[in-house]
RNA sequence: GGUUCCAUAGCUCAGUCGGUAGAGCAAUGGAUUGAAAAUCCAUGUGUCGUUGGUUCAAUUCCAACUGGAACCA
């Protein structure tokens, strides 16, 4: 199997600095982890690290989309194992380094994604009914994924049906799988005590506001091809936290600091799900963040034995 | 200095005609297989400001004190 270093951890902790550091002294190459950090100017609201912060280090899977893009768990998985494989073949280190847990947990394990064309009529069709009926279509296509799916989850209800409408069903798919690690992979997770985290998070979304992130959204909904601005915040990228905050705000319903605030909100509760998945999803090392020279000691240490 | 009002969960407040209390927000825990920074579920013990008094029983009534607010001087 091949070897692999993995970084997660909370939004705020500090990866970014800690996996060039690391590249530094594996010889490794970086693929990031990250549902948002692949958008093109998307960057302040992402905390993306900058060309000079990268040290030369080689980065995958960061500002390759434009920000009409969809992108998925499909597409991260592919593409992440297309770049693992290159950057094995130039005998070097790859190191995932994110905070989206499916991802990574996807590129991990033997997730499988059948390919799939999307049914638009079905789809449209399925917004007909109530939460309870689609719930009790799902029981009689597919009863034994409702045990993970609450009736009130609708988005994976639907999903399911989707699923099940263009084939397999989803618990056979996920029946067959092993759910074992493809990869001699070390999973490294860096974590600060909660109440420092939080603030930590609290101050790094001001500082976004003093290095323009603002200005950074104006640009967004100026370049945006659409004539319907209703339909640019509906975009899958601008559902990121940093980003959808500010329809209120350009709706004048809410003020700026009420929104800067909601954002640094959102960023809290984030982490904690953050926390939730690698708990519980994934074989995490945790080390507590302290200096910087102890701090990647320990990681060393885990990565080596 | 005087009068009146307020003091209950991290915050804003409700409430108990005397039988130790509950909303919103925040917070916490959890689920997670093509939107995942998304979506969804669950969780409310707090010297009811302090000290006394009345009472079988006080967070509730009474008094003093402490802190705060408004008004009068």
């Amino acid at each position: 199997m091949d070897k692999l270093l993995v970084i997660v951890g909370p939004t705020g902790v500090g990866k970014s600095k800690y996996s060039i550091e690391l590249a530094k002294q594996l010889n490794g190459e970086i693929i990031s982890g990250d549902a948002y950090q692949i958008y093109k100017a998307m960057s302040i609201g992402t905390a993306k690290i900058t060309k000079e912060e990268m040290q030369g280090i080689p980065h995958y899977l960061v500002d390759e989309l434009n920000f009409d893009h969809p992108y998925s768990v499909a597409d991260f998985q592919r593409l992440a194992r297309k770049h693992i494989e290159t950057i094995i073949s130039k005998g070097k280190l790859p190191i995932i380094c994110g905070g989206t847990g499916l991802y990574i947990k996807a590129v991990l394990y033997d997730y499988v994604f059948e390919k799939e064309e999307v049914d638009e009529e079905y789809k449209a069709q399925l917004k007909n009914y109530s939460n309870e009926e689609l719930y009790e279509q799902l029981r009689i296509i597919d009863a034994k994924s409702l045990e993970t799916i609450h009736i009130n989850n609708r988005q994976r209800v639907e999903r399911a049906l989707m699923i099940a409408h263009s084939g397999k069903l989803k618990s056979d798919i996920v029946d067959e799988q092993q759910h074992k690690l493809l990869y001699d992979a070390t999973i490294i997770g860096l974590t600060l005590p909660r109440e420092q985290l939080y603030e930590k998070i609290n101050q790094r979304v001001n500082t976004m506001m003093e290095t323009g992130l603002l200005s950074e959204i104006e640009q967004l909904l100026n370049t945006a091809n659409k004539t319907n601005i209703e339909e640019v915040w509906n975009l899958q990228a601008m559902k990121g936290i940093g980003y959808k905050e500010w329809k209120n705000y350009f709706d004048k319903v809410a003020t700026k600091e009420e929104t800067i605030a909601l954002i640094q909100k959102n960023s809290r509760n984030f982490a904690k799900r953050q926390y939730t998945w690698f708990n519980n999803q994934l074989e995490v090392n945790w080390i507590n963040v302290t200096t910087k020279e102890e701090t990647l000691k320990r990681a060393l240490e885990i990565f080596k034995k």
